[in-house]
DNA sequence: CCTCTATGGCGAA
DNA sequence: TCGCCCTAGAGGC
């Protein structure tokens, strides 16, 4: 379930239920041995940056976890009840506990690799005062489509495969248009409408994108919940018809990720005649 | 039971 | 571009 504003999310729910506590820490499947390094450590605050996520303990240790495709990170209020499943990494305080699975990355980190992970990353819409110009520069510049450098993660940090989908959509672009081609007042809509977005994800847990105005009771169709739990437009909607103009929604794979976009919303990019 | 898929990202070829 | 890592759930037989 991760996209950014999963990981913002989380740093939340872990602030607010382990901050400032002794907490243990362990890994009952064993693959995160450097958890007794922290255990028994007051956790001092929990943050993320595009997809990463940083809960930093006392002692300048920081626990690094990235989700990758399958990965959570579940917050529970109450004791810690056996653990079920593959557990990487399990926190646990007298009121609440949290269980790590499926992580591509769990690491024991120091603050300056801590600082150097962040560094790399492009501006993350869901950071106050980030700067989207940071990621204009590389976009105004690349023959690379709009559809790939969304998803770079040294460009923009913390799109996903679904808000990249559905973020193209809301601004009529083709997934393939080459990042050059963009005008400056497009990226800057677009950079507004993640900031909204992706902080509405923030609050609710998942990602909804669909307008006032085509909601299913408005247009007239059944309600429906899609398999990831949104409303959207265009992600995992293949080959049905588009909720605006009933074109039937197509996919096709970018760099081993899915593009989904409706051709009638979404027309080819062509370039401006010369002369 | 098996196979497939998934909101990611890495490194080898 | 491909294979691979991580895990769980859905669907087919």
């Amino acid at each position: 379930m991760p996209e950014g504003h999963t990981l913002h999310r989380l740093a939340g729910q872990l602030s607010a239920a382990f901050s400032g506590q002794v907490v243990r820490a362990s890994s009952p499947q064993g693959r995160f041995a450097d958890a007794v390094h922290v255990d028994g450590t007051r956790l001092l605050d929990a943050t993320s940056a595009g997809k990463h996520l940083f809960v930093e303990f006392e002692g300048d240790l920081f626990v690094h976890v990235h989700l990758g495709l399958i990965g959570k990170f579940d917050v529970h209020a109450g004791a810690a009840p056996p653990p079920v499943g593959q557990v990487r990494l399990r926190l646990t305080v007298p009121t609440a506990y949290a269980d790590l699975r499926g992580a591509t990355q769990c690491d024991l980190v120091s603050r300056d690799r801590r600082d150097t992970i962040v560094g790399a990353l492009g501006p993350d819409p869901l950071r106050p005062g980030a700067d989207p110009m940071r990621a204009w520069s590389r976009i105004s510049r690349s023959h690379r489509p709009i559809g790939d450098l969304l998803m770079d993660q040294a460009v923009l940090a913390g799109v996903g495969n679904v808000y990249r989908a559905e973020i193209l959509f809301r601004h009529r672009m083709h997934p393939l248009r080459p990042g050059r081609t963009l005008r400056v007042s497009q990226f800057r809509a677009m950079w507004e409408d993640l900031v909204e977005l992706m902080g509405t994800g923030v609050q609710t847990g998942r990602i909804d994108t669909v307008h006032t105005e085509h909601t299913p009771e408005v247009m007239g169709r059944p309600p429906r919940v899609d398999d990831h739990g949104g409303e959207v437009y265009v992600y995992r909607r293949a080959g049905q018809a588009c909720h605006v103009c009933g074109s039937r929604i197509r996919t096709e794979p970018l760099q081993g990720r899915n593009l989904f976009w409706c051709p009638g919303c979404q027309p080819r990019f062509r370039s401006r005649a010369v002369k």
